[in-house]
DNA sequence: CGTCCACTTGATGGGCATCAACCGAAGTGG
DNA sequence: CCACTTCGGTTGATGCCCATCAAGTGGACG
């Protein structure tokens, strides 16, 4: 479940915090950080769990789920491989994070991460710009929950997640004729995310399908075929 | 309209950005800073305008408004005094700012406030502090979003406006009896904040005055005469 | 082959949007 | 000084989108 994590061996090297701090920060980080594997559905941070460490994602998705005590919930933000889970300074959690896939972590001790960022601004200052990174997203999904419909919703999350974990077909010139893609999300979740019932997700999809803008097969695996389409519908163009 | 601003007059140096950061850090910020007052209803910034400063909020109250092509807006952020408006690094405005009362600003031009926070970390990890509030706030909303009724999500609007600009009416003991503040937003402002459209605000404002929970006087003044049970309200336990 | 679970599909209803009329306060101009 | 307009807000009537309730489907797995 742990291990040592390989610096020269991270497939998000390129595009983690790693990349955007100085390199002395980065020789300090490398050996404090270490590597865990975290199963589907386990919960890795709520209330005073999970303080102990930061991570940063290598492979997988975590979504953050604010919760009522009525049983309500809603997704407020979804990590992909590369993003940074858990928030320095803070005391406590008020979200809930947990896998929606399986994860590959590369975490790091919450105190040593601090004493790091005490001498390296630069680290500070790329967690700062991955926070307004993230406060941006935050507001963008604050319109599509309190603006936009049903069929906008699903689109524009569609879009979304292709936007972060596309993988272009092989075989097909032109990664914007057909995008495939596994959704790391169940109905379950993607309600949660759009403020909608699992339902509605469903008959949205069912559109999709028969307006030929998307296909999918199995539960999770789709296949976006009119991508230009997808966009349109998303930010409400309403043919 | 612009001046010199005079730390040792200010209304919020106690519990703005400056009173966070390190001295040295605060005598460099004080003579770049300038006064600044601004009329109902202007934009601050939008899209490429307003980059070259930055602000605290001095008094007033400021929305960050997203907006699509269509017309449909959506308020994601409300700004108070002590607040801070704008990001350094950012090279351009995804949200339009806007005042919805009269303002006072305490302004830094962009380039000199950003080669402080060079010299002072202190600045830059107060600006951090910040914006992982703002971004516990924003997720806070998408719940409300996402998930509350029309009328759980005026009830939470009152309260969270309460909680930052309420003055404990005089004469009466105990601040948690009876509220009384100002809205700073319109009807039609209150809707934008939360998903809504004025028919279904003002007919909320009904129910919350026949039930005996909130007093209004003229549009913007408001008396929370059960401060309790409106916060049950807001949470849902529909009683 | 039976059970389970995630998902789908259908029927119905309610909450909120939409459309429309009205109201009162604050100008505006003759 | 008073009709007229304007504008923000209120109130009412109607309808639609999406939630809710309920039943069905199909793949995974023992």
């Amino acid at each position: 479940m742990r291990g040592r994590y390989y610096c020269d061996r991270c497939a998000v090297r390129e595009v983690s915090l790693c990349s955007e701090v100085s390199e002395a920060a980065a020789k300090e980080l490398a050996p404090i950080a270490h590597h865990r594997r975290i199963p589907v559905g386990q919960v890795i941070q709520s209330d005073h769990q999970g303080l102990g460490w930061l991570a940063i994602i290598v492979s997988g998705v975590v979504k953050l789920v604010k919760a009522q005590k009525d049983g309500r919930l809603q997704i407020v933000g979804l990590q992909y491989p590369a993003d940074f889970v858990g928030h320095p300074y803070a005391t406590k959690h008020a979200l809930i994070a947990e896998a929606t896939t399986q994860l590959e972590l590369c975490c790091f001790s919450r105190t040593a991460f601090e004493n790091i960022m005490r001498n390296h601004p630069s680290l500070e200052q790329a967690l700062y710009r991955r926070a307004l990174n993230d406060l941006e997203t935050a507001r963008e999904w604050m319109f599509l929950l309190g603006r936009k419909t049903a069929r906008e919703k699903v689109a524009s999350l569609l879009v979304s997640i292709a936007t972060r974990i596309t993988r272009p077909i092989p075989g097909v010139a032109g990664d914007k004729l057909t995008l495939h893609f596994d959704l790391p999300l169940s109905r379950n979740e993607i309600a949660d995310s759009l403020g909608l019932t699992i339902e509605t997700v469903s008959r949205e999809f069912r559109y999709l399908k028969t307006a030929g803008i998307v296909s999918t097969s199995g539960r999770r695996s789709i296949t976006v075929s009119k991508p230009d389409v997808l966009q349109a519908l998303a930010e409400g163009d309403c043919t």
